[in-house]
DNA sequence: AACGGAAGCGGAAGCTATTCCGCTTCTCGA
DNA sequence: TCGAGAAGCGGAATAGCTTCCGCTTCCGTT
């Protein structure tokens, strides 16, 4: 748990960011390429990108790595004009919305739940954090039940996510949501 | 809605059969193969293979489906013997449990959340169906939520499994599954 | 029983993700 | 400044999934 991370070579670090740019760059263009062209697209080769990126998924993971932390700092202007229930739907929805429409997220999403997965280790537990603020929120003031967790909310989301990833299938992504916040809401076990 | 369904020939008939039996054969000795290896066992060609299931997810959906429609059918006998409550939780774990440990099963899930996916549909309708079944007792008995939906309900559950897959994330499963029940027992929207 | 066309077959080719390993570039101490 | 060795690089090779299409087999009709 300290500094043991021994720090990159200089030409390292630089690919590495030319990787990612390149991956935004094309994603933000609506062109959902692989590991293969987004190295030629970087100027690398395979082999470099797949030495920072294990795999295509943390590599989409790595990519909306910002996006998603901008959704985990939401919840705190969300919980300061809410109060905590609608804050959490809120919240979740907002969640939902960055997930939608865009192709590279079923990938981020499997990313975020393989729990071995390094890269999308942090911004998983910033969205637990998050996730935890909104609900001690709720336990303080007496709408949620106590020992709701913020990872459990986490998980519950992205299995709806996963579950529901069609646009036809929006409604029912709705309903489950309904349903997590009831079982969030529920005082008794 | 008819009998739309012109039969097939009896040589396709006969090969589907056939690459389900190689395919039960090759997982059930723990050998998790792919659609190239098991049209080989079956002794036809891949394109054979890719006609009658048209990727490897739907492969593996039916070569669980005999399995699938058991938990389907435990319902009710789980309802017979328990408040709607507790056969519910049961009922949840022994999906759960069925997924457990079978490689394929990641592929199997995806294949029934698909919701394209035509092999898939007929076991998520009977899986929706049993749980709709079970869902009614306790909204009959006031335990439950009226509107709760089987089809919801299953959803949920492959959400669960799908963002809980590993063996070390069984426990957060378990809450989540709480959590769920939890929310169909709630009484109010 | 034999013909024609529809249904189905096989497997090579194509595509993409991932691995492997010999070569290159950087870094740091002398 | 230079040299040694670690760190990193590139891209050919490997492997698995899926598509494509020319050939074969079946089946209802005559």
């Amino acid at each position: 748990m300290s500094t043991t991370e021994p720090r990159r070579r200089a030409d390292a670090q630089r690919n590495r960011k030319q990787i990612l740019d390149a991956a935004k760059r094309l994603y933000a263009a609506g062109d959902f390429a692989g590991p293969e062209r987004v190295a030629r697209e970087a100027g690398v080769g395979v082999g470099t990108l797949y030495r920072h990126f294990p795999n295509r998924e943390a590599l989409a993971a790595a990519v909306y790595d910002d996006e998603l932390t901008l959704v985990a700092e939401a919840a705190g202007e969300l919980l300061a004009t809410s109060p905590p229930a609608d804050a959490l739907r809120a919240w979740m929805n907002r969640f939902a919305q960055r997930l939608e429409h865009k192709r590279a997220m079923g990938d981020v999403m499997r990313a975020l739940a393989d729990s071995r997965a390094v890269t999308a280790h942090d911004t998983r537990a910033r969205l637990a954090g998050a996730a935890q603020h909104v609900l001690d929120a709720g336990i303080a003031a007496g709408t949620f039940r106590p020992g709701s967790r913020g990872d459990d909310l986490v998980a519950a989301l992205l299995g709806i996510c996963l579950a529901c990833p069609e646009p036809e299938q929006q409604e029912q992504a709705a309903r489950l949501m309904d349903l997590l916040l009831a079982g969030v809401r529920a005082s008794t076990i």
